[in-house]
DNA sequence: TGTTTACTTGACACTGTGTCAATTGACACG
DNA sequence: CGTGTCAATTGACACAGTGTCAAGTAAACA
């Protein structure tokens, strides 16, 4: 690739996360990105084969440039398991807000587009890695509340922690990024901790 | 309304019923639902405006032949909030997964569709009315857990118990009605049930 | 000077929703 | 028996958005 092309690609990159950041990600079409972007909307399928892969692209590129590893390292660091299920949720809850626009769109692109179902998918099993951890760790301290596999306490936190969830807490019930992490630490504490 | 118009009505909407169930409310069309039926394409749009209105009217109908009012009558005559709140978990897992293809479509037509949109807004509201009687029930027995307003907990049981948090656990994570149902009412007694 | 490369313009296929007009076939009423 | 009504049919079409294709342009580079 030319750094010509490379230069196109990222303007195009940029331009998807603002414009679906501006409108929630949804009813954003391949038209309104090459508007944005300032080039004609067949140039964006010259980098992009289809929306789906745009959209995809578009996530790799957000969790670079907001280095998601960085933000990854504290939870990873915890020095016990019940720190540990706290610091991945209050990541993940200060994550989100910033992803939203994307994610939604790639969520909304999930009916229509087997591409779209798949790229997500595979980022929330990513995710569902980092809630697997938190509760192994929690397991291996011996403070998983009796009752819980790790298997069953993994499925309960991952799916309580999915993108719907967050949204339907903030932009539904009003909730600001802190009452949601605060709450969500307390819920799990509540459930999945001994004592 | 003549008595055929109202027969052919009941068939569209028992097919409809039919064909969502089968395709977890993917992919049909208003085509598909007019085959099955056994009309044409058109003829399904004398009766139903539009998709939405359909699907609006497939789940009323639903209510009425599921007997929705019978089935909530248990959780509403529970002698105390923590008895109300698991009756009300256990009402609404077994009821999820006989609207589901229903309920799936409309989910998925709501980023296309307003009016669909609205539809399910007011069935959620609906639902959010069962929590928050609940939750309320639970309060007034002085049972709720230390920290949780009444507006709070609602958002939160509401949200937990939101359609794609069903998919989510039976569908993608494989767990029967029943462990469903057990495992929520776990979950919100040790979250909002004090001691 | 000629070639490559990124991009442009304009047209078009495809899918699904919703609309419209003309027609058919059954039933009821005088 | 004819007439009107009404459900339903057929076929055509507008519309939106994705993705494709072909021909042309303009600048960079050899």
């Amino acid at each position: 690739m030319s750094s010509k092309t490379i230069e196109t690609r990222t303007r195009i990159l940029e331009a998807t996360v603002r414009v679906l950041e501006e409108h929630g990600g949804r009813g954003v079409r391949m038209g309104d990105i090459a508007k944005e972007t300032g080039i004609s909307r067949q140039a964006v399928y010259l980098h992009f084969a289809s929306r789906a892969e745009l959209l995809n692209a578009t996530t790799t590129y957000l969790d670079e440039v907001l280095d998601l590893e960085r933000r990854l390292a504290p939870s990873r660091a915890a020095k016990c398991g019940v720190k540990r299920l706290a610091l991945y949720i209050e990541f993940w809850g200060n994550y989100v807000p910033e992803i939203y626009g994307v994610a939604k769109a790639l969520l909304l692109a999930q009916d229509t587009d087997e591409a779209a179902a798949a790229a997500w998918q595979d980022r929330m099993l990513a995710m569902r890695d980092g809630c697997r951890a938190a509760i192994k760790a929690l397991h291996s301290d011996g403070k998983l509340a009796p009752g819980w596999t790790t298997k069953r306490a993994t499925d309960v936190l991952w799916t309580v922690l999915l993108v719907p969830n967050w949204e339907s807490l903030t932009v539904e019930c009003g909730w600001s990024t802190q009452q949601y992490v605060r709450w969500m630490q307390t819920i799990a504490q509540r459930t999945f901790v001994k004592e």
